[in-house]
DNA sequence: ATGTAC
């Protein structure tokens, strides 16, 4: 007996089949109960990204390798946002600096790489508010058109990668031999999550020369918790049940920041983000013909992102994505969301470095060979 | 996604 699947998307609306087929899998998973799909899923490793998974027993793998892995927003206050000025001064959130955190208050006491963002679709970026839909809501968070905020996506790094890991050396895709134990690691990932998008928004605010504000949204989405005596899974879902969520647009597109409220039959959950259209090998390849490294530097909506790896820079560009109006639109109709506001990108921050030689060699070009003409 | 995987 399979679990049920619910897929809160309209017909108009691309979902891959691959990823239909992962809720099916999981669906069969002994104990599965319900598959609640989001408008942005697509195809993950072994199980699809932008679901909310209920079951009577906990699988670990179903939160994946980043627990924890969430977006926060903070309100910031500068004098004159110009994009270019603006990225020179980001601080390198690849590499961490302790000077923002107190070591005592590090979960799991796992001070490495706090305060640094990863790689994939991880980003720290300084937005403004764009179109206020929901005014009331907005004052109640501080928000106006044209306000500041920084936006951050992060997770839980090597930490949670390790309590995965664990797991799964011991007992592959099976369920929590010690449910207990792995919700105790887990717990400590989200805090380390938070903690760190924290530490990160404090450096880039220390950075700009404005003072750092607590966050006035944060929301984690791949977790897991016990509800109503089951064990509710989220991988690329946000908490849905009366939260408002920063639902993730792309590197040169707006965010959208919604009061969630959706029920039982959505996991009380929402989409996280606008969900990647291609995979990152098809979104490299196709991205390479179709654009520049400067147009993808320089956005359509005037943003600048601050990407020193051309690879990650073509994998996350906006066209490998869905479009999020759509993505929100379909949150909206199915009534699992509304509108507060949205927000433009003025500086996305991925990262300056450039990945390590070996993985260059490896996709075997140069650097130089990525270099595109008009 | 990941101090990656031999």
């Amino acid at each position: 007996m399979s679990a049920t699947v619910s897929v809160f998307a309209s017909p108009s609306s691309w979902i891959e089949s691959g990823a239909l087929d992962q809720c099916h899998q999981v669906a069969a998973l002994p104990g599965m109960r319900h598959v609640a799909g989001m408008p942005d899923l697509h195809p993950g490793k072994g199980a699809p990204i932008g679901a909310a998974m209920t079951s009577s027993v906990l699988y670990p793998f179903l939160v994946g390798s980043d627990i924890g892995c969430g977006i926060a927003v903070f309100p910031i206050r500068l004098k004159r946002p110009v994009p270019e000025k603006l990225a020179a001064r980001f601080p390198d959130l690849d590499v961490p600096d302790h000077s923002f955190f107190d070591e005592a208050d590090v979960p799991a006491g796992w001070t490495d790489s706090l305060g640094t963002v990863g790689r994939g679709n991880h980003f720290a970026e300084l937005a403004r508010v764009g179109t206020v839909f929901d005014a009331e809501h907005a004052a109640r968070l501080g928000l106006s058109a044209g306000d500041l905020v920084l936006i951050v996506h992060s997770g839980s790094r090597g930490l949670g990668e390790r309590i995965l890991r664990a797991h799964t050396e011991a007992h592959g895709a099976g369920p929590a031999a010690d449910p207990q134990a792995y919700l105790a690691a887990h717990d400590d990932a989200v805090r380390w999550g938070s903690l760190n998008r924290r530490v990160m928004a404090a450096r880039v605010a220390d950075a700009l020369g404005a003072a750092a504000e607590p966050p006035i949204v944060d929301e984690c989405h791949n977790s897991v918790e016990v509800r109503d005596g089951l064990y509710l899974h989220r991988k690329g879902a946000a908490r849905g049940d009366g939260r408002d969520v920063l639902v993730a647009g792309t590197r040169g597109t707006p965010s959208f920041l919604v009061a969630a409220h959706a029920g039982a039959e959505a996991g009380f959950s929402v989409a996280h983000g606008a969900g990647r259209k291609m995979s990152r090998a098809d979104a490299l390849r196709r991205g390479k013909v179709k654009h520049t490294v400067e147009e993808l530097r320089r956005t359509a909506v005037g943003s600048v992102v601050v990407c020193g790896d051309r690879q990650l820079l073509f994998e996350e560009a906006p066209g490998a994505y869905k479009r999020i109006e759509q993505v929100i639109g379909d949150l909206v109709t199915h009534g699992l969301a509304t509108r507060v506001v949205s927000t433009v990108p003025l500086v996305t921050y991925k990262t300056a470095g450039v990945p390590p030689i070996a993985s260059r060699r490896r996709s075997g070009r140069g650097p130089q060979s990525l270099a595109t003409t008009p």
